[in-house]
DNA sequence: GTTTTATTTCTATATTTGTAGAAATATAAA
DNA sequence: TTTATATTTCTACAAATATAGAAATAAAAC
């Protein structure tokens, strides 16, 4: 048990992100395929709207799951491999 | 992707139930000791009452990530290694 | 400059959730 | 049988959260 307080945080921040279906689907489907934009995974979880798209892409960059590059009006989201390694390996299966 | 919708929803279980500050401490707690009861738990999780300790335990017992052994009026709980350490090896560092 | 497209922020709302006290249940001890 | 201990269920409530529409921001295309 190394695990100080700031790790403890960030670990329940990654999992409360996980532990919604609309965000573990976001996940996988990056764990999957690469840099993809809100709007990409717009049209392939559907019915969901933008605002709450944003919002969930927000929790799952804040925690540290996701990586980003911005490219002109586009956002392009992956999983950072070795942040879903430690804490989700179900992930990357 | 061999995601099918019954194993999804058990990694949200999973995850929900570890993206919580108290359940995450008695996750990893039960990782490092065997065997707790309830009232071991709450001894070492200090300013939990009972019922909540009840509630929390249920929510990690259902999703698959505890195990437990009954011995009398006494309910033992330990970490299921293998569940952990697909879904959350975090736990088990 | 105007329009279109991509994303975020604001606002509001319905639902979920963490919490604990009280009562109930169950087993053990006296 | 009475008493004590361990845990759960019931009930209630405040706080957190998922959701989406509307407005705002930003960059690209025309």
């Amino acid at each position: 048990m190394e695990h100080n307080n700031a790790e403890l945080q960030q670990a329940v921040k990654i999992y409360k992100a996980l532990g919604e279906p609309t965000r573990l689907k976001i996940a996988l489907l990056l764990t999957e395929e690469r840099n993809l934009c809100c709007s990409d995974i717009g049209s392939k979880l559907e019915c969901v709207a933008g605002s709450t798209l944003s919002h969930h892409l927000k929790q799952l960059t804040d925690c540290g799951l996701l990586k980003l590059r911005k490219d002109g009006t586009y956002i392009y989201y992956s999983v950072n491999r070795e942040i879903a390694q430690k804490y989700a390996p179900y992930l990357l299966e």
